[in-house]
DNA sequence: AATGAATGAGTCTTCATTCAT
DNA sequence: AATGAATGAAGACTCATTCAT
């Protein structure tokens, strides 16, 4: 007779979302965003449509919060001591953080490098994605000038790139690509 | 006025076919495939929606033949005199190739990242895009067997993903990353 | 906390119910009655959407209810001592009361005029709105036909006619539309 | 065999549109704007929602349309030899023309009278209505000042208002309102 | 009395494709 | 070979209303 409470209503509302940022995630890494209609995800979340828009003010939005969301979780393995003296183990860390999480969480890379290069979407992400790599190339630029590098800069954009490289193609063959080969190989040139 | 011969429709069908696959591939480079929509592509073309019906059976049709029509160029710069004898040169060859049809070809490179991870896209191209990767693996593959690497598999996935990752980043941010450093950087791994 | 008296829950319910009415009349003749949801009345109003419907049946409900609200305040300058001897001044204050409403509950008759003429909405008021003007037509009428006009009913109705299109112009042009000196003109035209 | 000519589309055209503007005309007076689903127009029109949106960019743009099309009617009563010489004639003319359109056009004028007082359609109209009515007021200012009026402005404003609330009440009773009695008394008091 | 999560029907709009000419 | 009018299915989004609590 009286109405939830607050808690039971943030609490609803936390895992309901939850929900749809899953399911969505799953969807649009399997179909692409532009391909995955919100009357799919709402189906799949055993939700109405309705009730998305209810938690997200548009699709876009949701997309937004699905990739947010994850991405969190990217940079949570660059743990820097002292930014202006980035070990070698530091950087291993990420990178090592980063190739689970490119096996865990097969669906957010998909989504991520699918979003890289349309450009239909990935304006959607507004500056917000360009934000994140701010911090890492600096971390690993700084790296590679405390050992002396000239051309540390060159040396971190290669770097991110050839992630950015096989982190594509495991994601696009994961069952013949030497995953772990090659990050044995990515750490070795550090 | 006497009607055509047919060469001159013949002829007329050519450049028409051609103008509106290069029309197609920079709409498609610049706002995507699911973005642009058909009537878009007619009216940069010049022509009617009705007439690109003409020679392309639909929307998927004229995607496939826009990626196949520049697809060949990729392969062009594979020069291999032997392919139980690979030379560094042929390599460095069709390295150098590539990098330079990735500056003039920027909208089709744009076009071919944007599918290669677009799941709903990709499947559209089947599997004649994997077919040719197959010979490029091949050489790169008995190139390193030849130079004795154990691991010659692994260095053939690890440098084709790298070419990606380097051409993806240059796409994204072509003004300001270093493609030639990077460039001499890959070859001199070799 | 013991629960509350009635009388305390009737106090509680006349008050929520003209926070409603207030706030969904100045809405509705901001945004008018279609653009309005119930959910932004809800909210402007400080209370939940399913309480609204506590007090109101339906949207249309609270709009009979916004509507007849005010309403009354229309008819309280309509003093008639006798109605087969309705006497100048009797006339010249209900214009007044009149223009001096126009002026202090603008939000009402921005609604009212929306509602005269907007044939979807305007049914939803029902003949409730023509019974009043009936009362003031007699009124007029029996004004005019003692002044021994022969086209008594004519200029009761042109009479009505001008009012509600100076109060149209007021209500669309408030800052410029001279007001006081049209009403002098009608009252010296009576 | 051979495509239409331009002229036969033309006409198509010009057929389609006139009959897709009549048709919203008269169901957007009947219903309103907003209670006239784009689909409820195709249907009575006769041909599918997607060609509706082949004539006019959108739902806002066709009701543009349909008020601006109507509207020049309007201006055509209003000739003025000599703007600073305006007859009473002209005047007379403009008023008489525009009581004959009241009853010829009655759906223009039950959509014009909804538009007028409903904020959140008649903000689509933008600011072209108001320059039509500046022509008429100054036209009608004029002629009121040439006459040696000291308070030429507020007859002026007057007059239109006059107009506005006869059309209205005559829109909403068309069956008993005097509206030839009306006009006459208008025009004695000029 | 009170909440707000949930629904589903309805709205505008887009677009690949067809077809009469 | 060529046109563009026409279709219809599908998609994003809104909102009055209900209902469990």
């Amino acid at each position: 007779m009286s109405p939830r409470t607050k808690e039971q209503n943030a609490a609803i509302r936390g895992e309901k979302e939850a929900l749809i940022l899953e399911t969505a995630l799953g969807l649009f890494a399997k179909n692409g965003y532009l391909s995955t209609p919100v009357s799919l995800i709402a189906k799949e979340a055993g939700i109405s449509k309705g009730l998305m828009y209810n938690y997200f003010k548009s699709k876009e939005d949701l997309l937004q919060k699905v990739v947010f969301d994850k991405a969190d979780l990217f940079l949570d393995f660059l743990v820097i001591d002292d930014i202006n003296n980035v070990t070698k183990q530091e950087i291993i860390n990420f990178i090592e953080g980063n190739f689970s999480l490119l096996v865990n969480e097969q669906a957010f890379f998909k989504l991520y490098f699918s979003l890289l290069v349309q450009p239909d979407v990935y304006s959607l992400m507004g500056s917000e994605m360009m934000k994140m790599f701010e911090e890492i190339i600096v971390a690993i630029n700084n790296y590679y000038e405390k050992l002396g590098f000239e051309n540390a800069y060159i040396k971190t954009r290669y770097l991110l790139a050839v992630f950015d490289g096989v982190g594509m193609h495991y994601i696009v063959d994961p069952d013949n690509f030497p995953l772990e080969d090659v990050k044995k190989m990515i750490i070795e040139q550090l």
